[in-house]
DNA sequence: CTTGACACCAAAAACGTTTTGGGAGAGTAA
DNA sequence: TTACTCTCCCAAAACGTTTTTGGTGTCAAG
C-alpha cells in the first residue's frame, strides 16, 4: 500500500536502521548517505507511519481539545479563534490537533477525557473556560496528564495556565460607565460555576464599591453566554421600573443579544442605555452601535497554551507557569455618551 | 504504565489471544471466560492501546477535516457548527476528529493533505466549501482517498457530497426583492474560485432575469466572506451615484459588514435599503434589523457527512450519494418594507 | 472403535517504526 | 605487529495489538 521505511531501505540497498536514522538526523550515518537516503525517501514519497511511530516511541504527537460547547448551537467566536490558534500553533509543531465536543459536566465530558488518558490519542490536554471546581483539571492531575489551561480554577493544584485579569478590566470598565454619568450599572453574567463569572463579578462589584455606587441585586442576572441568552436576560433588566442606564454583560455575545432586546424597546443604545462586553471578537465591531468591549488576545494565547502544553509533556520546567495578562479596554459608541450632562 | 492486554491475560492466566477475542466479543471464547475477561479487564482499568490497534488494523479510526480560514482571524460561525457537527457524529461512532487549519490552495493545506493521506492519522477527510477546480478533490481521488464533501466541484469526478441549491435559493431571495418593488439589486460575492460563488451569483443572475430586471456589472462586488470584507465591499455599492436599494450577500458575515458600512452612511437599513444574507446563523437574528436569510442545516449536514464518509472507509456503497437540500428562506425585517408603495 | 464436529485456547506472525548493542574496517599510536 | 579509536553501518528487539494457524479435549454419530 504506501511506501514504508523498508521499501526505502531495499531500494537504497541499506539496512531499515540507517535509513530511520538517517532521516531523523542522527550523526553516525555519513553525509552522503544521509543524502542520497532522504533524497530517494522524498522520491518514493515516504512518509513514517503514525501508528507505527506512535507505538514505538510511545508519544501521539497529537494535543487534545474539547470545545466546552452546548450542541448543536455552539458557535462561539472565542472557541473558533481558539481553535485556530491551538491548529496554528500545533501545525507549526507537526503535532496533530484532536477536537471532541462535550458540554460541561455532561457524561460525554467524562467519557472523552477518560478515553483520553487511558487510550492516550493525544500527548496532553488544553482545558478552557474553567470551573471554580474544575472536575476536569483535578482529574487530570490525579492521572497525571499533561494539561494546560486557559483560566485558573479555585483548587488546591498547580498547574500551568494562562489568565485574564478580567477582574482588573471590570473595575476599568465600571469606572469609564460612572465616569460618564451613569448610576445604575446592571451586569449579565454567567453561570456561578464557572471561574471568569466569578471575576468578572467581583470585578462589577469592586468597580461599583470604587465608584461608591450600592450594589443592587435586582440589577444582576444570569445567563448562559450566548446572544440568545443575553437577549433574555437584558429583557428582565429592561422591563424593570428604575432602568438601568448601563449593561455590563460577561461576553460580547451576551452582548449582542441585549442589545437586540434594547432595540425591540425602542431603547437607542448609545444614548438611553449603554452597553459593554468582553472579548473583542470581531462581531463586537460590527455591531450597532459598535459595542465596546475588553479585548483578549485569544488567538495569540491559544498559541502560546500549547507552547506551555509541549514543555509540559517534554517533561521541562516552564519559564513562566503562571501568565496573567491585562485586557485592553475598546470604547466604542455603545457607551460613549455622557449620562451626567 | 499503562496496563496492556498481557496483565489481563497474565492475570487471568489465560492467552493474550483469548482475552482479545473475548473483548472483540468472538463467538469461539465460552460464555463463562468472556465474562471473567471483561469484568478483569474493566476492573484493572484495561484500555486497548490506540496506537498499536491502529498499526495491527490499519485503521485510524479518526476523520480528519481542516478549517478553510485565513488565520488568525476565522471566526466563521458556519465552521463552528460544522466542527459541531462533525464532532458530536464522530463521537457517537467512537472515532477521534483531526481538525487543522490551512487557507485555500496554501501551501499549509498542500503539507497537511499529503501528510493526511500518507501518514494516514485519519481513515477519511471531510471537504467543505469546495472549489471549481478543487485539487483537493482531485488529490484525494487519484490517490484513492476516501473522502466526503459539503457542496461539489465542476470536475469530472464522481465522489459523494451534499449541498444546498443555493442557487435556486438566490433565485427566490431576489423574487422576494423584486416583488417589493426593488430594481436596483445588488450582489456582494465571494472570490471566483469557489464553487458557492458561482452558484449563488447564478442565482442571483436568473433572479433578476426572471424579474425582468437588467444585469448591471456595476452593481456586483467580490469579497472575502468576512465580516470586514463585507463592509469594504459595501462601502463602493453604497457610494455609488445610482445606489442599490437591495444588497444581496453570498453569506451573513458578509451582510452583517455590509449593514455597518450602511449605518455609517445614515441608511435606514429595512427602509432605505434591504439586505439578505446566507446561512441562517444565530448572529442573522441578532442584527439591527434582524437579517433575512437563506438558512442551511449546517450542523445536521456535517453528521450525514459523516454518516457517508464512514460508508465510505468501509467500502460500502452509499445510498444517496449526490444529495441535494433546499435551503430555505427567512424573511425579516430587513428587507420586509415595501418599496414600490 | 473411529470419525468428525465443536468449543476452547495457545503460539506465532504481522503491522512499521525506533532504539539498543554491537561490528567491520580504516586510521593512528605504541 | 598490536592495540586502540573513530566512522559508518546493521541485526534484532521492542512497542501492544489483531489475526492466522493449529492443537487439544469432549461429545455425538456412524
Amino acid at each position: 500500500m504506501a511506501v514504508t521505511i523498508r521499501d526505502v531501505a531495499k531500494r537504497l540497498r541499506l539496512s531499515i536502521t540507517t535509513v530511520s536514522r538517517a532521516l531523523d538526523g542522527y550523526n553516525d550515518v555519513s553525509g552522503k548517505t544521509r543524502a542520497r537516503v532522504i533524497r530517494t525517501a522524498r522520491a518514493m514519497g515516504y512518509v513514517p507511519s503514525r501508528a507505527a511511530r506512535q507505538l514505538r516511541r510511545q508519544r501521539a504527537d497529537a494535543i487534545g481539545y474539547v470545545i466546552p460547547g452546548q450542541a448543536p448551537y455552539f458557535t462561539d467566536p472565542f472557541s473558533s479563534e481558539f481553535i485556530a490558534g491551538l491548529g496554528d500553533a500545533a501545525t507549526s509543531h507537526n503535532l496533530d490537533l484532536l477536537i471532541s465536543t462535550a458540554s460541561p459536566d455532561s457524561d460525554a465530558e467524562h467519557h472523552i477525557y477518560a478515553r483520553w488518558t487511558q487510550s492516550r490519542p493525544v500527548d496532553g490536554i488544553v482545558l478552557s473556560r474553567l470551573r471554580l471546581k474544575d472536575w476536569r483539571a483535578k482529574y487530570l492531575a490525579q492521572n497525571d496528564f499533561p494539561f494546560v489551561a486557559h483560566g485558573h480554577a479555585r483548587l488546591r493544584l498547580d498547574f500551568p495556565y494562562i489568565e485574564m485579569d478580567s477582574r482588573a478590566g471590570f473595575v476599568q470598565l465600571v469606572q469609564h460607565l460612572s465616569a460618564r454619568g451613569h448610576r445604575r450599572i446592571a451586569y449579565i453574567g454567567a453561570p456561578a460555576k464557572f471561574t471568569l463569572q466569578a471575576e468578572r463579578f467581583a470585578g462589577y462589584q469592586q468597580g461599583l464599591a470604587d465608584a461608591h455606587l450600592a450594589f443592587d441585586a435586582t440589577l444582576v442576572a444570569e445567563s448562559d453566554l450566548t446572544r440568545t441568552g443575553g437577549y433574555q436576560a437584558a429583557q428582565r433588566l429592561l422591563d424593570l421600573n428604575a432602568r438601568p442606564t448601563a449593561l455590563i454583560c460577561v461576553n460580547d455575545l451576551t452582548a449582542i443579544g441585549a442589545m437586540r432586546a434594547a432595540r425591540e424597546r425602542g431603547i437607542v443604545v448609545g444614548r438611553a442605555l449603554a452597553i459593554a462586553g468582553y472579548d473583542g471578537t470581531e462581531d463586537s465591531e460590527h455591531t450597532d452601535p459598535p459595542l465596546t468591549t475588553l479585548r483578549q488576545p485569544i488567538y495569540d494565547t491559544a498559541q502560546r497554551l500549547v507552547e506551555m502544553l509541549l514543555d509540559r509533556v517534554a517533561g521541562k520546567p516552564i519559564v513562566e507557569p503562571h501568565v496573567i495578562l491585562q485586557p485592553e479596554l475598546i470604547v466604542r459608541e455603545s457607551t460613549t455618551f455622557d449620562f451626567s450632562s
